[in-house]
RNA sequence: GGCCGAGUGGCGGAAUAGGCAGACGCACGGGACUUAAAAUCCUGUGGAGGGUUACCUCCGUGCGGGUUCGAGUCCCGCCUCGGCCACCA
């Protein structure tokens, strides 16, 4: 009885495009190829969990895509790899003892083989690991190139593409040094030292002593992209503080105006482009300075407190008039704070200024009255970590430093205050507080009893707390200006006048690319150090030809709970080194975070194998940019902006011929657990609770049961129990999770159904796009499709596998014809579309048709089984067998449609009496309005609603419908 | 709090470009086959009301308005849910 059986056809299709090598991709396009499309998934973290549903549903995706494009002629690239350092195995291998490598090795089999057993046609022979040496070789040797560049934003030059382009990342050989440093002939020792410092300053990879993300419980710094906003680790949850250390940063933000620009012209969901756009924060407002009154001589201000001393001080005349002539400095005076603003309108509403507690001003402006208060607030903050900060629920702190300054517009005196509100690394580390259109200030404001001036009219409402757009009051000669206006003619001004000038700011910060792991990528850095051993601070890059820096053997990796890397025990010969000039040397310790394999994985797919470059600049050009990119929205801000860093990197230096890595990208949604109906129950007394009184009940107080989707009824909004419907029922999915115990084992479906059966129900589940919850009847439903297809071909009723009688080289009807021939062309645009689940629903009504047919012409059903191969590959070839092909049919050609077989003679359109549905009538494809009419006209049923009313007007669309406006 | 997205049967979801709401699947009901069950096949299924049978009427895409001959789709104002970011001046 040959059965619809996957789990005889699917091993056996498997082993076949293994033993063929069908999917093994040359990088030279094949004869008869027309383009190359390039494909890639997100390359997994191989856990030891082993792969979950949310895996497949992404790469079905693509897998569709590229089976669909081998069938249209395309040169497919296809790969697979493993994103396989990081944390989760190192963590893992500290618990059991066991060597991450071993761990690795074993999740990376496991993956491999449920890949393999969901049949996706990758290109297995392209497969590394970032753990691997002969990839992360590479990953260093971009680190240098990294290393070896600076960015220089005024350069203007023409780009690989084409494209004129201004700020190119360019070699630090390159970098013009300050006169004092570009002396004639050979520079002597200190002066060499002083150049090297120089260019370490502008290099896109530096080393910074700077407060960081410390973890205790994770032993590790982290980026500030893996620190959740309440203060924990994006890992775990656990806390993290703030501490000064030696780090690695890489310089981001010197490329966050192209990051941003760049990315008007990708094909990228609108959402992540704006999650990419926030996370860089553009900014447009102005730097503006502040004389601050006697801080050349702290305490002995040449003003007192209360003194009405607007517009006529003698040291801000001075100041100003001395400003007027000299302009705008590059950097303030010492006695100057300098403040950003995207309010420069608000100028004179400003009642006080508020400095970072870290600004380094602080010192130097503080009265010896407030300097007690001040240490003492500067003392807490240092020591709160984020969690504490955001934890206070915004109460607002803050201490007076006893210092003034004069407002540069009005000559106004207004007190400087330090609170944590405002942030060192953001701007200049000071702000000019206008309370009354701004709410942090507000809010502070009232806290410490500070002036409110309104200098905003708000058209609609109160002037106080208005943080929107008005006209200008209060505001000297500038009242009555629109706020966009009063913007560009002040800042203007400022700038005549050497006072301000117009400033951009960005909320992206550089990112910290150095990690306290085992289990990562080492730098390829040499410390010099001194006579004593100690740190110069200059380092020396590993030559090109040493690398890569192989991590060392270790027993023990285990952090002790202080900030020195694991690799600081490193073997002594591993550590240390002698240079031939005799400089004793010793490694950097720290090593690479986990993103910085997956920066580039995309482009050594095109050239795995090569030991001479990271990939042929040929290879390259051919296969890159990525085509289409499919993965989880979770890496929107992390892996994407990093790897466009990266890529941009590259390009400016001209190791890659495209600007940017991916030119769509899609996010799959993700696959909640089963919807679970559940009714609550006090656990003391028994009685029936509501969902909102169970969630408002203590946890030990309340009893959940799961209660059978059949057992539930709708009632209203919510559901109710079938058997007593005052019991109310929560019906809700959750995330798959362990502790939840919904988690969807892809094996377990595999094995009863089947992968075509968990390909086809992952794409019929709803839209790519979408969060969709589970269910196990769904998938039931698409294996018994699959079983009707095997039944339109197969007869059961035989011995052996054989087509069925019914399947008959006669010439197909009409009907059959247009059937065919729909279906083709919807599942072609569906899959165009990215829109599965439609695509499937066509087939599902082919199917339905054909199965009721008999005969059923060959002439439909083949086409159909190529419908079908990218969708559930494995029966698509068993019965492309049955029909007596020897070649598999993954690059079998496409099926056409032809528009003429769509043409219907007569159609069916509905007829309307003034917008309401009376009646529906057959009129010839072609009729032009005035013939529908007159057919619908005489439809009796439509002469019913007709009778005794006046025809005002007759809307006719050709080929679509007809209505009557009666009175 | 800010930004983004989404609300359609019992459920997942369809519906070019404003033109028959609910394709396809699940679940459920009825029937056939069977000693029986499974499997399979046929068939019904948005709600309410009416009718003698193949039928008719009204209501219906989160809520309230609007535009239009015609609105799930467009506009205005709300509500609810989900996601992301949250002191970035």
């Amino acid at each position: 009885m040959p059965r619809y059986d996957p789990h005889r056809i699917e091993p056996k299709w498997q082993q076949v495009w293994d033993d063929r090598g069908t999917f093994v991709t040359p990088n030279k396009p094949p004869p008869g190829t027309t383009g190359k499309l390039y494909v890639l998934d997100m390359f997994p973290y191989p856990s030891g969990a082993g792969l979950h549903v949310g895996h497949p549903e992404g790469y079905t995706a693509t897998d569709i895509v590229c089976r669909y494009a081998r069938m249209k002629g395309k040169h497919v690239l296809h790969p697979m790899g493993w994103d396989a350092f990081g944390l989760p195995a190192e963590q893992h291998a500290i618990k059991t003892g066991t060597h991450p490598r071993v761990t690795t090795d074993q999740n990376i089999e496991t993956f491999k083989r449920q890949l393999k057993m969901l049949g996706f046609s990758y290109d297995w022979s392209r497969e590394f690991s970032t753990t691997d040496e002969s990839y992360y070789r590479w990953t260093q040797w971009i680190f240098l190139q990294l290393y070896d560049t600076w960015y220089d934003p005024e350069y203007e030059w023409t780009g690989p593409d084409g494209q004129r382009r201004r700020g190119k990342g360019r070699p630090i050989a390159e970098l013009p040094l300050p006169p004092s440093l570009s002396q004639a002939g050979t520079p002597d020792a200190t002066t060499t030292v002083a150049i090297r410092r120089y260019q370490d300053a502008h290099r896109l990879a530096y080393q910074t002593e700077a407060p960081v993300n410390w973890c205790p419980a994770l032993g590790t710094v982290l980026a500030n992209e893996e620190v959740l906003a309440d203060g924990t680790s994006e890992i775990g949850g656990h806390p993290v503080e703030r501490r000064p250390l030696r780090q690695w940063m890489l310089r981001i933000t010197a490329y966050a105006e192209r990051l941003l620009a760049e990315l008007d012209d990708l094909d990228w969901p609108e959402s992540i482009k704006l999650l990419q756009r926030n996370w860089i924060g553009k900014s447009i407002g102005a730097e503006v300075d502040f004389l601050v009154d006697g801080a050349s001589n702290p305490g002995d201000s040449v003003s007192k407190p209360g003194d009405s001393v607007a517009g006529t001080h003698p040291d801000f005349h001075a100041w100003k008039a001395h400003r007027g002539k000299s302009g705008f400095p590059p950097t303030p005076e010492p006695n100057v704070l300098r403040v950003y603003t995207t309010r420069p309108d608000t100028l004179f509403g400003a009642t006080y200024m508020v400095v970072a507690p870290e600004h380094p001003l602080v010192d130097r402006i503080a009265t010896p009255a407030q300097r007690a208060a001040v240490d003492e607030y500067r003392r807490k903050t240092a020591l709160k970590s984020d969690l504490d900060r955001t934890d206070l629920a915004r109460e607002k702190t803050g201490v007076f430093t006893g210092a003034y300054a004069f407002n540069p517009v009005n000559g106004e005196r207004i007190p400087i205050w330090i609170a944590d509100y405002v942030l060192i690394s953001y701007g200049t580390g000071a702000i000019m507080a206008v309370p009354a259109h701004d709410e942090r200030d507000l809010a502070f404001a009232q806290t410490f009893h500070l002036p409110v001036i309104d200098v905003v009219q708000n058209p609609a409402g109160d002037n106080i707390g208005f943080t929107g757009e008005g006209t200008a009051i209060h505001s000297g000669s500038y009242n009555g200006l629109p706020t966009a206006e009063f913007k560009r003619r002040i800042t203007a001004d400022l700038a005549a006048a050497g006072l301000g000038r117009e400033a951009v700011n960005y909320r992206l910060r550089d990112w910290l690319f150095s990690r306290q792991r085992y289990w990562g990528e080492p730098f390829p850095l040499w410390h010099e150090l001194d006579a004593e051993g100690n740190l110069t601070g200059l380092v020396r890059t590993v030559p090109e030809s040493e690398l890569p820096v192989t991590l060392p053997e270790m027993e023990d990796f285990k952090p002790k709970g202080t900030p020195e890397p694991p690799l600081s025990w490193a073997p002594e010969e591993w550590l240390y080194a002698t240079a031939p000039d005799g400089t004793r040397l010793k490694r950097e310790t720290n090593s690479m975070p986990q993103w910085a394999g997956s920066c580039w994985y995309y482009l050594r797919f095109c050239d795995p194998h090569n030991c001479e470059r990271f990939v042929d600049p040929a290879v390259e050009k051919y296969w890159m940019p990525v085509d289409l990119y499919i993965g989880g929205a979770e890496h929107a801000v992390l892996h994407l902006l990093y790897s466009r860093f990266w890529h941009k990197v590259l390009f400016d230096r001209g190791y890659v011929s495209t600007p940017e890595p991916f030119r769509r990208l899609v996010n799959q949604g993700m696959i909640l657990g089963e919807t679970e109906f559940r009714v609550f129950k006090d656990a003391s007394t028994g009685r029936y609770l509501s969902p909102e009184e169970a969630e408002r009940t203590p946890e030990g107080q309340v009893i959940s049961e799961r209660v059978a989707e059949t057992d539930v009824v709708k009632q209203g909004e919510g559901f109710v129990l079938k058997a007593d419907p005052s019991v109310r029922v929560e019906a809700r999915a959750y995330k798959m999770s362990k502790s939840r115990g919904n988690v969807i084992n892809p094996d377990d479906i595999v094995r009863e159904y089947g992968a075509d059966a968990l390909r086809l129900y992952e794409m019929f589940m709803g839209p790519l796009e979408q969060v969709k919850p589970w269910s196990m009847s769904g998938v039931e439903g698409v294996y018994r499709f699959l079983a009707r297809v095997w039944r339109m071909f197969v007869d059961e009723r035989a011995e052996t596998v054989t087509l069925d009688a019914a399947v008959q080289d006669v010439p197909p009807t009409v009907a059959q014809q247009r059937l065919l021939h729909k279906t083709i062309k919807a599942v072609t645009e569906d899959i165009e579309k990215l829109s599965f689940n439609t695509a499937i629903s066509r087939m599902m009504e082919f199917t339905n048709a054909f199965t009721g047919y008999n005969p059923r012409p060959r002439a439909c059903l083949e086409p159909f089984v190529l419908l079908l191969a990218p969708f559930a590959p494995h029966i698509a070839e068993e019965l492309w067998e049955l029909l007596g092909h020897d070649e598999s049919l993954t690059y079998a050609s496409w099926p056409a449609w032809d528009e003429q077989m769509l043409i219907e003679t007569e159609i069916e359109i509905p007829v309307q009496v003034n917008g309401k549905l009376r009646g529906k009538v057959r009129v010839p494809a072609e009729a032009d309005a005035a013939r529908m009419q007159a057919i619908a006209e005489a439809e009796p049923s439509i002469q019913a609603h007709l009778a005794g009313k006046q025809v005002i007007k007759v809307v006719a669309v050709p080929g679509r419908m007809v209505n009557f406006v009666v009175r």
